[in-house]
DNA sequence: AAAAAAC
C-alpha cells in the first residue's frame, strides 16, 4: 500500500518524499486512517515497524488541516527515554519540512534545550511537545505549562513507561489536558495495566493489533553456549578481522557495560559505552559518533534496546542473555532495519541457559548454536533446566536428554567435541550482510562502504531540511531539533 | 533480576 491512498495533504506527501518513504508498513496502513478519523487509538505494535511515522504523518495532517487555538501547544507526545524523544523529534523535523509546525523536546539531563527553553516551548506554544515523563511532570508541578490548547495526546512505548513506574505520572499528565482531545497509545504488549490506563485516559478507542511478537526474519540469529570466562575470547574471534559493519554489544548491567568497554578499549577496538550513568551530552555525543562511524562497536545497556533506529547496524551481540524474551526481541531488532539483513549472536553462559531457553520457548523455535572458535576449549552442554515445565522434567532424567528437547542433535555434537563438526558450523559473524567477510579487507579507515556513504548523505539532507526550515518557519517559539547534533 | 526516568 502506498501513502497516496490515505489522502494526506500535499505538504505531508512532500515531506514523505523528502524522507524517501514510499510503501506504508502494516502498522501505518492500519493506524493512519483511524487517526485521521480523529478516533482514539490503542495500537499494539513492535518498534521497528514504522510506528513513529504511523502517528507523525496523520498528526501533521490534522494539525495543518484544522487550525489551532492560537499560540498554544497542540500535541503532547510522551516517550520512555531521552534518546527516543530525540529521535522522534528528528523524524518530525524531516516530515514537517514543508509545514510551518514547530516542535520542542522536553526531557531531563540538563543538556539539549534548557529548562527555560523548555518552559518557553510549553507556555508560548511549540505546536508539538515531545517529552519524557519525569521532566514533563516537573514542569507541570511548577505550572510551567499551558495545556489548554492541547488536542492530541500520544503515548509511545506505553508498556515500557508503565514498567518504569510512570503510571501515576501519565495519569497526571492526561488529567492536565483538556478532556476533549484525541488520545493515541502505542504499546508493544497489552498487559492488564495498559488496558486499565487506556480505560482511564481514552474515549472509546479503536484497537489495532499488529503485534508481531516475533523478530524480523531478516535477522540471522544464533548463540554460543559457553562458559562466562570464554565470552571475551569469542569477542576477539568475532572481531579478528574488520566486520565492515556497526555492532552493538548489549549487556544487562551498567557495571558490565563499563567493564566490557574498558576491556575492549584496551584491545584497541573503536568502542564506546552507552548507559544512563553518562551525562546527557555524552550520551548524545556517543550516539552521534556511532551513527557517523567514528565508533565501530557500541557497548550498551537496554537504554537503547528499544525503538532506537540507526542504519547499518549489521551485528548485535548479546554479551549476556536478556532478562526477558521481549528484551531479546527488542535488542536484536536494532539490526536488520529498513530491509537490510543483520546478524544477532547471543552468548549463553552456564548460568544463563534457563533464561535463554525461555526465550526460545517464547519464540517457538530453537536458535542455532554455534561451535566455539578454535582454541577456546570446550563449552558446556546446552541442557537448560525446564523450569515450570512440570511433567517434562521427569524424575532425574533431565540431564540425559529431557532438557535437550528438539535440540538433541546439536547438543550431542557439542558434547562429543567433534572437530569436524565444529569447523563446518563455524563461520564469520556477518558473512550474510556485508562485504565484511572479505578476509583480507584492509582496515576500513579510508574506505567506507556504499551504505556508509548513503548514511552520510542522508544525514546531510536532514541537516539541510532542518536549517532551511528554521529559517523559513520560525515563529519565534522553540524551533525544532536544536538539541540535535 | 536489570535498566530507565526528575530535581
Amino acid at each position: 500500500m502506498t501513502f497516496e491512498e490515505f489522502g494526506l495533504s500535499e505538504e505531508v506527501m512532500q515531506g514523505l518524499d523528502a524522507m524517501n518513504f514510499q510503501e506504508a508498513t502494516p502498522v501505518q496502513e492500519q493506524t493512519i486512517p483511524v487517526i485521521l478519523q480523529r478516533r482514539d487509538l490503542i495500537a499494539c505494535a513492535q518498534t521497528g515497524t514504522g510506528k513513529t511515522a504511523a502517528y507523525i504523518l496523520p498528526l501533521l495532517n490534522l494539525l495543518s488541516e484544522y487550525p489551532g487555538s492560537g499560540d498554544k501547544v497542540r500535541a503532547i507526545i510522551v516517550a520512555p527515554t531521552r534518546e527516543l524523544a530525540q529521535q522522534i523529534d528528528m523524524q518530525f523535523a524531516g516530515f514537517s519540512y514543508f509545514l510551518p509546525i514547530s516542535t520542542a523536546v522536553v526531557s531531563g539531563g540538563g543538556d539539549g534545550s534548557s529548562w527555560e527553553q523548555q518552559k518557553r516551548g510549553l507556555t508560548l506554544g511549540a505546536d508539538i511537545i515531545i517529552a519524557t515523563p519525569g521532566r514533563l511532570i516537573s514542569h507541570l508541578n511548577i505550572s510551567n505549562v499551558d495545556f489548554s490548547g492541547v488536542e492530541y495526546f500520544i503515548l509511545d512505548e506505553a508498556d515500557r513507561m508503565l514498567d518504569m513506574g510512570f503510571y501515576d505520572d501519565i495519569m497526571k499528565i492526561g488529567n492536565s489536558l483538556p478532556a476533549k482531545r484525541q488520545t493515541i497509545m502505542f504499546s508493544a504488549t497489552m498487559p492488564p495495566k495498559i488496558r486499565q490506563l487506556a480505560k482511564n485516559i481514552m474515549n472509546d478507542p479503536v484497537e489495532v493489533n499488529v503485534a508481531i511478537s516475533k523478530p524480523n526474519e531478516a535477522i540471522d540469529q544464533s548463540a554460543y553456549v559457553c562458559y562466562e570466562t570464554q565470552k571475551m575470547g569469542i569477542i576477539d574471534w568475532l572481531f579478528r578481522e574488520p566486520t565492515g559493519t556497526k555492532t552493538i554489544i548489549f549487556s544487562s548491567s551498567k557495571q558490565k557495560v563499563k567493564e566490557l568497554t574498558f576491556a575492549l578499549k584496551r584491545k584497541k577496538y573503536k568502542v564506546a559505552a552507552m548507559h544512563s550513568d553518562l551525562e546527557q551530552p555524552e550520551r548524545e555525543a556517543v550516539m552521534l559518533d556511532f551513527k557517523n562511524n567514528k565508533i565501530d562497536i557500541l557497548v550498551a545497556t537496554d537504554v537503547i534496546s528499544r525503538g532506537i533506529d540507526i542504519d547499518q547496524i549489521g551485528l548485535v551481540i548479546n554479551y549476556d542473555v536478556p532478562h526477558d524474551p521481549e528484551d531479546y526481541i527488542h535488542r536484536i531488532g536494532r539490526t536488520a532495519r529498513a530491509n537490510a539483513e543483520g546478524t544477532a549472536i547471543t552468548f549463553v553462559s552456564e548460568k544463563e541457559q534457563g533464561k535463554f531457553h525461555r526465550i526460545e520457548s517464547f519464540l517457538g523455535y530453537e536458535i542455532a548454536k554455534r561451535e566455539l572458535p578454535e582454541g577456546l576449549g570446550e563449552g558446556p552442554v546446552y541442557a537448560p533446566a525446564q523450569e515450570n515445565g512440570g511433567r517434562r522434567r521427569g524424575r532425574g532424567g533431565r540431564n540425559n536428554g529431557g532438557g535437550e528437547g528438539r535440540n538433541g542433535g546439536r547438543s550431542r555434537n557439542r558434547r562429543r567435541g567433534d572437530k569436524g563438526a565444529r569447523e563446518n558450523v563455524s563461520k564469520p559473524p556477518s558473512a550474510k550482510n556485508t562485504k565484511a567477510a572479505a578476509p583480507e579487507s584492509p582496515k576500513k579507515e579510508g574506505g567506507e562502504n556504499v551504505a556508509q556513504q548513503a548514511q552520510k548523505s542522508s544525514n546531510a539532507r536532514r541537516r539541510n531540511h532542518r536549517r532551511r526550515r528554521s529559517r523559513s518557519s520560525n515563529n519565534g517559539n522553540t524551533p525544532s531539533g536544536q538539541s540535535e547534533q
